[in-house]
DNA sequence: CGGCTTTGACCTGCGC
DNA sequence: GCGCAGGTCAAAGCCG
């Protein structure tokens, strides 16, 4: 793996703009395989396998999330705001993880595309909201996520993703059509359920009406933060399917919302792309489920009406 | 009946 | 080595 830049790896304090070309400076690819202290053999079989990645593995790049987030905050209207920052990274260990901040209002779930399992939950220490723990349902999807609510702000969701996707995102099958707004696309998501299981999750935070709050919502997507990590190679890192060729550049808004299904929905998840996408639809925030793990519509992770996000990336490499 | 959530127990890593 | 905190397991129960 490649030396570790520590002056790539500080917070990074711009705007979305300057961000982007930060990053443009960087065409690689996204998807950089892990790094582990390993046997010889295990590193030349990794080697090989690598290569085979590699081989397939064709976005997205920087440009690719440019794009992405560009779109996003067209959607977003006036006032779209991007603040992305870098944490300190290098911490040496080069891990396939980024965490996002969702600022829900509805249901505090998001939708990502990917169908989870929920395999825990564990209080964790300072913070009374639990930490819930999701699989991919796919047996051989290696796809972690964990989801747990913010001090500070207990709308605040912070979901951390964990590991590569090896598979395209269920919306992509199941709605390969769908316009725009997978959440609208979506059947109404059943699962009265839900609301003992957001109550564990969020105990404080009480949804209001979600009809009623839906134009407040709306308002409150013009507001996009973004934070995060980048690896010390400047290269972000996602938990992206290794095998889908995505190419947004030149591709129109409309165009791309109509698939918003892609590697790069992987790394910058469906909502970040259209937040706006995502509004008033059959989605029903307080039927959905918390656990984002049933069938696909309840597993879509990012509420429709998230007025607020927050990625972070994390990639540390050696 | 299958798939999922819940939840207590167990495992593991880390700091002291 | 011990204790704590976080992560995972797995049995039980729920739901469509």
């Amino acid at each position: 793996m490649e030396e570790v830049d520590e002056s790539e790896a500080s917070w990074f304090d711009g705007s979305v703009e300057e961000l982007i070309h930060e990053l443009l400076d960087d065409e690689s690819p996204l998807f950089v395989p892990p790094e582990v202290p390993e046997s010889q053999e295990a590193a030349s079989q990794k080697s090989v396998i690598n290569k085979l990645i590699s081989s397939v593995y064709s976005g997205p790049t920087i440009r690719d999330i440019q794009s992405a987030l560009s779109m996003s905050f067209q959607h977003g209207r006036s006032g779209s705001q991007a603040v992305i920052s870098f944490p300190e990274g290098g911490s040496g260990k080069m891990e396939s993880k980024y965490t996002l901040r969702i600022k829900s209002c509805g249901n505090g779930l998001a939708d990502d595309g990917y169908k989870w399992r929920k395999y825990g939950q564990k209080s964790i220490k300072n913070n009374p909201n639990p930490r819930s723990y999701y699989r991919c349902s796919n047996p051989r999807c290696n796809a972690k996520k964990q989801v747990e609510r913010s001090i500070e702000d207990p709308e605040m969701l912070i979901i951390t993703y964990e590991g590569l996707h090896l598979h395209y995102a269920y919306s992509h099958f199941l709605f390969p059509q769908r316009q725009g707004n997978s959440a609208t696309s979506l059947p109404a998501p059943k699962k009265p359920k839900v609301q003992q299981a957001q109550d564990l999750e969020n105990p404080k935070v009480r949804p209001t009406k979600p009809e009623a709050s839906t134009t407040t919502q709306q308002q409150q997507q013009q507001q996009l933060v973004i934070t995060g990590e980048k690896s010390s190679q400047g290269r972000l890192l996602g938990d992206a399917p290794p095998s889908r060729v995505l190419r947004e550049e030149g591709i129109p808004a409309d165009d791309n919302a109509q698939c918003p299904q892609g590697l790069l929905e992987d790394i910058v998840p469906l909502l970040v792309r259209n937040p706006c996408n995502s509004t008033t639809s059959a989605y029903d925030p307080q039927t959905s489920s918390q656990a984002t793990s049933l069938h696909y519509p309840s597993s879509h992770s990012w509420p429709p009406d998230s007025a607020h996000l927050d990625v972070g990336i994390l990639s540390n490499m050696i």
